[in-house]
DNA sequence: CCGTCGGGTTGACGTGGATCAAACGCAGGG
DNA sequence: CCCTGCGTTTGATCCACGTCAACCCGACGG
């Protein structure tokens, strides 16, 4: 596997930045602070950097020091192992958190891609964890994200383990029409920022399976589909797609 | 499905212990403290629960107070949805963590079950955030903890995702044997402590598979399988098949 | 304008594992 | 001792999805 110029490309710009006017502030990881509190929490996220579409914010490998929130922008985790095989982890959209499993050996274990241009606020790690000590509602809701990241995981695993294709892509349309609505976009109208294959990789199933389960979707009135933008016509159809079926 | 005997109780017996004298310290969440903050995770630990085999530790749905610490015995947890399927999402043993999921939303997301008479320790988890404040090394290795989870769960979501039944199996026999090995317990010879068809909701098969691939192991020499006591002939055999295949 | 290229769609076919069904074997009870 | 029941094994068949291959289509460059 070649290394292109995307994939080789580490540099990024630097920006200032702060939580306390951010307009994310509701939605990331000062949810619930006080005023003072906040001010705090301004001094920890240092920096900000600025990705282009296919940019790695980190490698598997590398050494861990932050954590990152995503101000904008569309990312991708993704694993490998030895024999090339890897696996689509998670796709995270503004306000959520990147790296977090990297805290448990000091080593990322997953690569983080941007699929589309995008910036992030870096936490480091260590000042994350000195301020939590200090803030009560900051350490709280700090476990709660990590614990959310745990169920969500298991939420795939069910997906992986019990589900067939199409109430898998069922299953992962609600969830994204879900995260555009918490962002005040629309549910039922976006573009996927990601191909068949990496849905595909992330459903475990292969993008042929993909693109069919997308067509029969169609035939059935259940969603439009235009390359990569996606309007959703029966969320209902989907949901019950989703527990129904089964023989 | 009938609530039976073992599933309708939750009553246990409470044990006053503490973690300062448990010879399992190396390996559950008083690692590396200093004698002192050993102390005051004493006072942490309040209660410790016997559960018979069957025994619910927690319920999906029920309130999260405390999370739980493996002294003995062995247990699985699970997820289950509406329509009735569910999915093994993990199986615990000594040492290990429970009830991190539940973190997030502060009610129990699965249920966790004993597979066999077991001891745990329950950990008030606003008395583990208080007490994590006071001890930085505490707060970092519950975070590591944690993080290990999530690795933990990125692992099978690989597994689920990429590959085929054999493998599957490989993987998850080697990782018990690791698990097992880090015990002090030999780790070419245990006893499963889950059915066949529990290993399958885990690994997403039917349990005939499974039990297809443990005979397949037999012929080729790679186990001896006696029901549920398994004695693993050649480890290198079932790595090779964990990386190697796919056509 | 056309040629190329990468992602996506569609079709034909093969297969790994699910499903259905029968039989086994160990454990517990009478 | 035999009967019963559950977990497991094993076999025969089926089908959802993977594989392989052709083709489409919008983007981009010359």
């Amino acid at each position: 596997m070649p290394k292109d110029a995307a994939t080789a490309r580490l540099a990024f710009e630097i920006v200032k930045t702060a939580c306390s006017n951010c307009n994310l502030r509701e939605l990331c990881l000062p949810i619930g602070l006080a005023p003072e509190e906040l001010k705090k929490l301004d001094e920890l996220v240092s920096t900000r950097r600025r990705l282009k579409r296919g940019d790695y914010l980190y490698r598997a490998g590398q050494v861990f020091e932050s954590i990152y929130a995503v101000r904008s922008g569309f990312f991708k985790t993704d694993v490998l192992i030895e024999d090339g095989r890897d696996q689509v982890t998670g796709f995270q959209m503004t306000g959520e958190l990147l790296g977090l499993d990297g805290i448990s050996s000091e080593i990322h274990t997953c690569n983080a891609i941007a699929l589309e241009d995008s910036e992030v606020c870096a936490i480091p790690f260590s000042h994350l964890e000195g301020l939590s000590r200090q803030i009560h509602t900051l350490q709280h809701h700090f476990h709660k994200v990590m614990s959310r990241e745990i169920v969500r995981d298991h939420g795939v695993m069910m997906l992986l383990g019990t589900m067939r294709a199409e109430e898998r892509l069922a299953a992962f349309l609600l969830n994204l029409s879900q995260r555009f609505k918490a962002r005040g976009y629309s549910p039922a109208e976006f573009n996927l920022r990601m191909s068949r294959d990496e849905i595909g990789s992330y459903l475990g199933l292969k993008l042929e399976t993909v693109s069919r389960a997308f067509s029969h979707f169609q035939e059935e009135k259940l969603l439009a589909v235009h390359q990569r933008k996606i309007r959703i016509l029966n969320t209902e159809g989907l949901k019950k797609l989703m527990t129904h079926q089964r023989g």
